[in-house]
DNA sequence: TTCTTATTAGTAATCGTTCCGATTATTGCA
DNA sequence: TGCAATAATCGGAACGATTACTAATAAGAA
């Protein structure tokens, strides 16, 4: 596992190795909860405590990221390259959209404002194809 | 009071009435708990229950939004014409931007997905004018 | 004014997340 | 390979923001 951004080192831990791979293994943007069930049966004395805290390392690794998404809970993605949120308001699900960045736009917003512009994020909202059929 | 979205009618309510001017007073993106604080000399028996319910009412009526900025608590405001916020990563400020604003993105993600889009939100990061002359 | 019922105040409950102390496991080193 | 140091885990308690509930109050129609 890779070591780096806050040059903290961390020990190994199966579990955290676990939690990672699940995480990669799901294109559901799960929540702390739902790893905690997924890998219960692997490990039966798991702790929500332990979930938790390793997303957090694994956040501070750079391996993984929060999303919120207006929900009361926070949700998380091991999706690292740059992407979009696209947002279903019937049924609350988040489906990656990567196949166009506008990083232009950052440079656009520098030109009118002297806060110094790092990146940012774009969330669209809308119905999925899903949810469209139903209806 | 304007009354519509959701075609449920309210009374009108003083508490409310204030909750908004002073939601719309000010810039600072406030949670539940400050325009608790700012209203609660005025009305001495105030509860933050009223401030949630009234903040939920002026949402449906379509006066006011919620925003989530990756903290653990609502941050709210009265600012409804399509604008983007720059959130600072030092301070956690977040402030206003509306000089520009990019219906074109929607048209573009259109083209190559078939989620049904209405909008979008864009949150800029990086490190306000004010952080950046302390260091 | 009187009556109906939405709104409030006050407080308890809920729920996601974080924290804490005791135990277990990883890792560097003899 | 075994030992010591200490990071990570488990389990449960604590926390903090938000929601829910009930009796009292107040808007507003008749």
């Amino acid at each position: 596992m890779k070591q780096k951004p806050s040059g903290k080192h961390y020990r190994y831990s199966r579990q955290r190795e676990r939690i990672l791979e699940v995480l990669r293994s799901t294109e559901s943007h799960p929540t702390a909860t739902w790893l905690y069930d997924k890998l219960k049966p692997e490990f039966p004395r798991l702790s929500l405590g332990t979930v938790y805290r390793n997303l957090a390392i694994l956040i501070d690794l750079g391996l993984a990221r929060k999303i919120d998404a207006g929900s009361t809970f926070d949700r998380f993605e091991a999706k690292t390259e740059p992407h979009y949120h696209l947002i279903c308001r019937k049924c609350g699900k988040i489906f990656d959209f990567g196949a166009r960045f506008f990083p232009e736009i950052d440079e656009e917003i520098r030109r009118s404002t002297d806060f110094d512009i790092e990146g940012h994020r774009i969330d669209f909202f809308g119905t999925c194809s899903g949810c469209n059929r139903k209806s």
